[in-house]
Parts: C-alpha cells; structure tokens; sequence
DNA sequence: TTGACATATTCCCATATCGGCATCTATAGT
DNA sequence: ACTATAGATGCCGATATGGGAATATGTCAA
C-alpha cells in the first residue's frame, strides 16, 4: 500500500499548506480561480488542482458565474477535524496546569536555582 | 516538487488514520510499542514507523522503562491544528443558522411539502 | 464563426509514502 | 557471556503526489 489520497478525507486534504492558506481565503467571501492565483501567489494550473481535491472532500463549493466559477469555503466539513483535536483539549489544559504548579513551586523554593538553561524575558 | 513530507509538520503527520488511532491511544496514558501493536492491530514494525514520525513533529513523547518504550500523547502539540480549525466555527455557525431559519420558515409554512427522500428513523 | 478570456485537464518527473519482511540494537536476566 | 525480549531500522515495491508547461474545454461578445 502507499499513502492514503488526498482526496480519501478532510484530514489528507488539508496537510497541503497551500490548500489551508486556500480554505482561509475562500472562508470570507466566495471567489473565481484567478482572484486566488493572484491573491495568493499560485499559477493557475495549481489552483485548479487544489480546488479540484478540496471539492472532492467537500471542503469548497462551486457555483458558476458566466465563464468563471466562485468558490467558496464548506466550513461544515471542517467541524469533524475541529471535534477531532478538541478531544484532546482536556490533556493540554492539564498539561498547562502541571508546568504552572512546578512553575510556581520553583520560584517559591530557591530562586536561584538553575537546572540547565532558564530563559526569562526581562 | 513533491508531497510534502508526513514530518513536515503536525498537519502532515495526523493525516494518517493510524497515527490519529495511536495518538487517541497515547492521549489517556502511556504505553509501550508492543501494547499498541496489539491493541490497535498493527505490525510493531510499522507502530515503530508511526511514533517516528509523531515524535519528529512533537505529537508523542518517550520515555526509557527498561528494554520498552514509553510513548504517551503530548496533546499541547495539537493545539494549533484545533485553533486553525477553530478560525471557520464562525462561519459554520452561520451556515446552521442559515438552515434553521429556512427550515423553520418551511414548516411554518406547508408542513407537507417534501423536497426529495426524507429519512426518519421509527 | 471567430476570437478572447477563465478554468480544467493532461503529461512528465523527482520524491516520498506505507506495508511486509528481515535484520540490527539495546536491555534484562541467568 | 549467552539468550530472550522489546524496539528500531533498512530494503523493496506499488502508488500517488505537486509543480511546470502545454493543451483542452467552455463561455461570452461581436
């Protein structure tokens, strides 16, 4: 086997920073292909192909005007990936609280004491 | 140029079904490699592979217990991919709304009429 | 119909994936 | 030192990517 598709899930989909900076753009407002290329910098071919693996997961939606189509972010499509790494929030917030307590037992104790190299802004 | 590759960045490495299996796996408590590999069903050659690659990205972390290895989740890592997601909760709100009101302005209207195949559960 | 403009598709290529299998390394116990 | 166990790594093959360049499709306007 080889890796999976980009088109297999929204996951595969969005690994592609070009696709997210895509998905960011088209979240605002619908646009034609050319505005994108533009805007962001990517050759024409390379839209379309973008655009064509973020409909094929459903994360964009297409409607034509005259000779130019408009797409538009599916923010629907992306609240699964929004509930997937929401079901570790609770772990980074516990991780946040145990740096605290040792952050603030440390500075309690010595204040000078200096396991390896602290950084400290001024 | 190619895909981009799987260590590039925590986006690349999740895009994996198994690697999000592992990381669920890794998030409520530590384990060794052999205990994942018969857990989820994979090779542990392969489970090996997988937690090289969240390793690289700062997904997991190890820790030595004698001859095994101890890899647990390190959930502060995917924090980002939760708030990139979390710039379009906006917009799908709006997009629930929108199919609230036209429902509600259906029903309220001619309760009878029927669009396509409706689904109800008995 | 012809031409201009907006998008989509095709072909090529260098690169990397993931799984299977075999093998190497490291640690523990005797 | 020797053996057993836990993991890591290397090699292979089938597959697919994403960019570039060229070309095809489709729509409007005269």
């Amino acid at each position: 086997m080889s890796r999976a598709a980009t088109t297999s899930d929204a996951f595969n989909a969005i690994a592609e920073p070009r696709r997210r900076e895509i998905l960011s753009y088209l979240a605002l407002q619908e646009r034609p292909v050319g505005d994108i290329a533009a805007s962001l910098g990517i050759r024409q071919p390379s839209v379309s192909k973008h655009l064509r693996v973020l409909h094929d997961v459903g994360l964009v939606r297409v409607r034509r005007d005259g000779r130019r189509m408009l797409y538009r972010t599916d923010a629907e499509t992306i609240r699964p990936l929004h509930e997937w790494t929401g079901q570790f929030e609770r772990f980074w917030r516990h991780q946040l609280d145990r740096i605290k307590e040792r952050a603030e037992a440390k500075s309690a104790a010595q204040p000078s004491r200096t396991e390896s190299q602290p950084k400290e802004e001024p």
